[in-house]
DNA sequence: ACCTGAACACCGTTCAAGT
DNA sequence: ACCTGAACACCGTTCAAGT
């Protein structure tokens, strides 16, 4: 075939495809020769669009942080507790839909558009908000180590349904947690809810004593 | 050579050699091969101590999480929010020396002894204290979220110390941004207090407000 | 510019053979 | 029981060749 007239591929298409295989097999399913398989095109193709593959998985990690919404921070933006509140919400959602590619999009923001937009305007609406420069960049580490860790596997599903594993004399107190599993969302929704609503009254109390406010 | 009289390995020096490439080089550097090459054995001899490369990683995992101080916990224990702070902190400590096997160990305990272990006193622990069974469960959940995703990667280490990344006109709050990476471990450890110390304190906020203590 | 097949240096794992 | 080399079906990436 060589060169065709219209190109076969393209970023987008590339980076689509690459999420799906992530979501569906895992991040250990995705070749670069599985991925072109799947993108019917041969394996060498994928270079003519990404240097590597990690430049590629950077683009879906990317792709991803693009849709947390960020809409609550800002000149019009709401008081910083329930904007912290609606953004780590929508940030889990982001995450939580695609699990398996948390540990690449944990590393950081790096030189990810996506990753440093939403950095600079967490950032930027606590600064206004009248936090100190050093606790908003901890606040925003925080929440970020919250959401990614609530994000990165599900607490419930991570005890074996097998009931035989929790032998009585070896863990007293887990002889329920056979069922954890079978109620994944509830327990993780749940403690991640309850997390959230601790830390944010944490912080507001911590806020309330700040010396310096106006 | 074939069978030598006292045999050349063992679980325990596999296990060794396998986090010291992990914690050197990243998951990425362990492959059977390389981590045979380091150990001065052929390939395939590792098979003859673990079934799979998977169940390597198992215990690998689970000899990091062995390191977690669970002295706090149980009849002589202290109470609830001290306990907790103190465990988190050696969690913490735990993770964050072997940051690179972490997204491993945040699948959940799984079949790993010493995993449940550390369920399995947690839970107990609030339950004794008088925390309702579902709430205990997603403290253990929401207090892993939050070690793990503070042990997964170093918040400020992800922010390229590249003063040129941050573009004024794309991100006008992250100025200083490209210095974060020089003050990593302040900035890290100072979200994980900060963070750890406004859960807490939330969470003794809904403990107060518990309708059945006696 | 954008695709291909061939090639290189790797992988995890199986298996028959050796002691 | 515990090690070996050979082999299988994979990897990521490079490169010359085609249009």
């Amino acid at each position: 075939m060589a060169r065709p007239r219209t190109p076969l591929l393209s970023r987008e298409r590339i980076v689509v495809a690459a999420l799906r295989l992530i979501d569906d097999e895992g991040l250990d399913a995705l070749s670069t020769r599985r991925l072109a398989t799947e993108l019917s095109v041969s394996g060498p193709s994928l270079y003519n669009h990404f240097a590597t593959k990690d430049e590629l998985l950077d683009a879906v990690v990317d792709s991803v942080i693009g849709e947390v919404d960020l809409s609550m921070f800002g000149a019009a933006g709401a008081p910083w507790p329930e904007a912290l509140y609606d953004w780590a919400r929508s940030y889990r959602a982001a995450l939580a839909a695609h699990p398996n590619i948390v540990p690449v999009l944990a590393q950081g923001p790096g030189r990810r558009p996506n990753a440093l937009r939403l950095a600079d305007a967490v950032f930027g609406h606590l600064v206004d908000a009248g936090w100190p420069r050093g606790q908003a960049t901890r606040i925003g580490a925080l929440m970020r180590y919250f959401v990614t860790g609530s994000a990165l596997a599900s607490f419930a599903a991570g005890f074996p349904a097998d009931a035989e594993v929790y032998d009585a004399a070896d863990y007293p107190h887990l002889g329920e947690a056979h069922r954890l599993a079978g109620h994944r969302g509830a327990v993780d929704e749940g403690a991640f809810e309850t997390g959230l609503e601790a830390l944010l009254e944490g912080l507001a109390l911590r806020y309330a004593r700040l010396p310096e406010r106006a």
